[in-house]
DNA sequence: TTCCTTGTTGCAAACATTCTCAATAAAGGA
DNA sequence: TCCTTTATTGAGAATGTTTGCAACAAGGAA
């Protein structure tokens, strides 16, 4: 099930104007189950429309990050990547030594967000963040 | 009090050649109360010496995160900020839409931490990470 | 439907960061 | 001290992302 009417909607609700460029990309990044980059969702509107540009992808995908549409975090290769809300909350634990990535469960990170929003009234929902350190490892390895 | 020398010490150990510029570099992070991005690390270098080229600051920057020495994070206004871990841990709550920053206090999130260090073995020190999100007030003056 | 206002787009330039590679120099051994 | 190995540097090109601006077009008003 996608959610591109909600978007649109909550978008159009939101003052912004529906253009075609805006429903292309939306209808992208709300059917694609994985994150993606800003060069990625081009790839794809290339092949229902010849005539977008890169800018109006960054800027499409930053105004539904910053209306909490989708989220965007560092994917390590150089590129920001961006999802929509659906794939539900995720912290990775990327290694600062080697670059690996360890997934922290839904579960353990419940607990943690809801006790952000109760005491901070801030609102992670999407929430798609990354925790820099050392794996064991990397650690273990180490010298000292 | 400055953990230069440990810095130096601990990438000497490494197998890192310990170069004029790399010591200029980390000394000023090393000294340096705040965050900076590379382009303020750079006008700190230039006074100190007119050669160093600001690759070498990123590839410096990034070895000592890469080390544990370091963390980098997105500062919200499209450049990247570096700091040393004396800082002590923290994140910050970055609205996605007006992009105001709430810090979280270190007792709220050292049992989050500490869960994650136990379940994943995963040594988040030093950690500086953002979560994205809405706060109060932008939440609040939503439309639906 | 037509007009008007103003948000949005495409383009190109600007900016932030990373990469390539030949020249240089740090660190250890002789 | 001098030599050798090889990590590191500077310079500039390449890459990823943002911005400025004139032309365009969405959406509301008439």
């Amino acid at each position: 099930m996608s959610h591109c009417h909600t978007y649109l909607k909550k978008l159009r609700d939101h003052g912004y104007r529906i253009t075609p460029q805006r429903e292309i990309i939306i209808q992208i990044i709300a059917h694609c189950g994985k994150h993606m980059s800003a060069e990625e969702v081009m790839e794809l509107v290339r092949e229902k429309s010849s005539s977008i540009n890169i800018a109006t992808v960054y800027r499409t995908l930053d105004m539904m990050v910053e209306n909490g549409l989708a989220s965007k975090f560092d994917s390590g290769n150089g590129k920001t990547a961006y999802a929509t809300g659906k794939h539900g909350p995720h912290i990775h634990l990327v290694c600062k030594h080697c670059g690996s990535v360890t997934k922290v469960s839904e579960n353990d990170i419940s607990a943690f967000l809801e006790k952000i929003e109760d005491l901070y009234d801030f609102d992670c929902h999407p929430y798609h963040f990354s925790i820099n350190g050392l794996c064991s490892d990397c650690r273990h390895s180490e010298s000292n």
